[in-house]
DNA sequence: CGATAACTTGACACAGCTCAACCTGGGTGG
DNA sequence: CCACCCAGGTTGAGCTGTGTCAAGTTATCG
């Protein structure tokens, strides 16, 4: 395999601290992996034996119900640490994870995550933000999901993705990844109906654009209106 | 303040592997506390300047919306700590925790954490997997939130319930802290008429028995074919 | 240039919300 | 100690948001 550069590393949280010897130690025994687009890199409750850097693209953490519903627990953005059962005391992982884009990987077998958290500064401090953070966006579904009605909810998952991973462009904000209305649904707890008629009443008022597998968001600000309307 | 007794927190999984002197030094350090039924311990967002164990009580995590509605996030039993935002890597609260019976709890100043992680084996392993438990927890609410019914929500909460603090009773389990419809409506999302409504269907049909503020289950059974059931 | 995945749209039904009016048990203060 | 108060609970009537069922259209890809 190619040498991995230290500027990979360097600027992420969970490794800014370190030095360059530390981080090329690190990147010594890490092993890259590339997966397609829609791949799954680990299913739930499969005994967790490595934790992940996503360098590259976009992975959502999602579960499956026995009736075969998917319910889409979060999303993950480049530079961020995934797989990280054993910071939650887990031998497990607790969601399966597939890519929504190409991803590329980094890779270490979580027999060195005691090591990682022992040696490297910073590294331990970073990840239990991580966690902090995806137990905050997690509430934030929960209170969503309990007193927003559908549309509400549609919208404000929307202006979250834009927020995470928008990117300006001609006439307004592209979400930067493939994203289906079912897609939609499973992170809104709805169908694929639903979203689809909320999208097309949108789009007759201007405030996004929509093809498949693909939407632009015109004017946040009437979104932004939408979530928070009291309804009746 | 009385001296407090070992045998407080001998057997509690935090402090489970540490020694008589161990122990005597992290209760020199605390403070106890008592509480009222429906108390706030303290509120979202604030400063974290403390952490908690529940002596003796149960305690819930709650968020209230601007409109005023309130989510309960979780319920934490008696033997836990609560209130560790540092753990998360927060310096304030991610919600607010109130009593849910009169409750005893102990505290300690939040800058005593970092000596908490280091100095004492075993507290950090375990308050991580609480960490990890309540993450599942919280995964399991969007879950339900998302692809079951009212119904269902309810049958499936009740029997959580009863598992973490269930007390056997003549005739059934008993709910082993005060509860209201409201309550209930709050966890699972719903309006107080509908549980109302519930639990009148459930306890014609023997399923349950319920005064004020209080639930005993009948037939667990019977709750879980409810929570499982597909809708038509 | 099929085939198929993604999407749209209409018609309809009903779970569960809202509004409203009413009970009731148990605490409390006169 | 008992009458009052009111938080907590019940139940009916009606409405509507959203799911379900169904039938179609349109991109994209091999």
């Amino acid at each position: 395999m190619a040498k991995l550069d230290e500027s990979l590393l360097a600027h992420l949280p969970p490794f800014s601290l370190l030095g360059r010897e530390q981080i090329r130690e690190i990147l010594d025994l890490a092993t890259s992996q590339r997966f397609e687009e829609g791949a799954t890199v680990y299913h739930e409750s499969e005994d967790a034996g490595r934790f992940y850097l996503l360098l590259d693209g976009t992975v959502r953490a999602l579960h499956i119900t026995p009736e075969g519903e998917h319910v889409t627990a979060l999303h993950v953005p480049a530079g961020q640490l995934f797989g990280i059962a054993r910071a939650l005391g887990r031998s497990t992982y607790p969601a399966t994870v597939e890519t929504v884009s190409e991803a590329i990987v980094l890779w270490w077998p979580m027999s060195l995550w005691p090591q990682f958290i022992a040696r490297y500064e910073g590294f331990a401090t970073e990840t239990y933000r991580t966690v902090g953070e995806r137990l905050g966006e997690m509430q934030t579904r929960i209170i969503e999901l309990s007193v927003l009605h559908v549309e509400q909810r549609v919208a404000s998952t929307l202006l979250r993705l834009v927020d995470q991973t928008g990117r300006k462009a001609e006439g307004g904000i592209l979400i930067d990844f493939p994203i289906t209305r079912q897609d939609l649904s499973d992170m809104t707890g709805t169908t694929l109906h639903t979203v689809s008629r909320l999208l097309s009443a949108w789009q007759k008022q201007g405030i996004v654009e929509s093809r498949r597998k693909q939407i632009m968001v015109c004017e946040p600000q009437s979104l932004t209106a939408l979530s928070t309307a009291r309804p009746a």
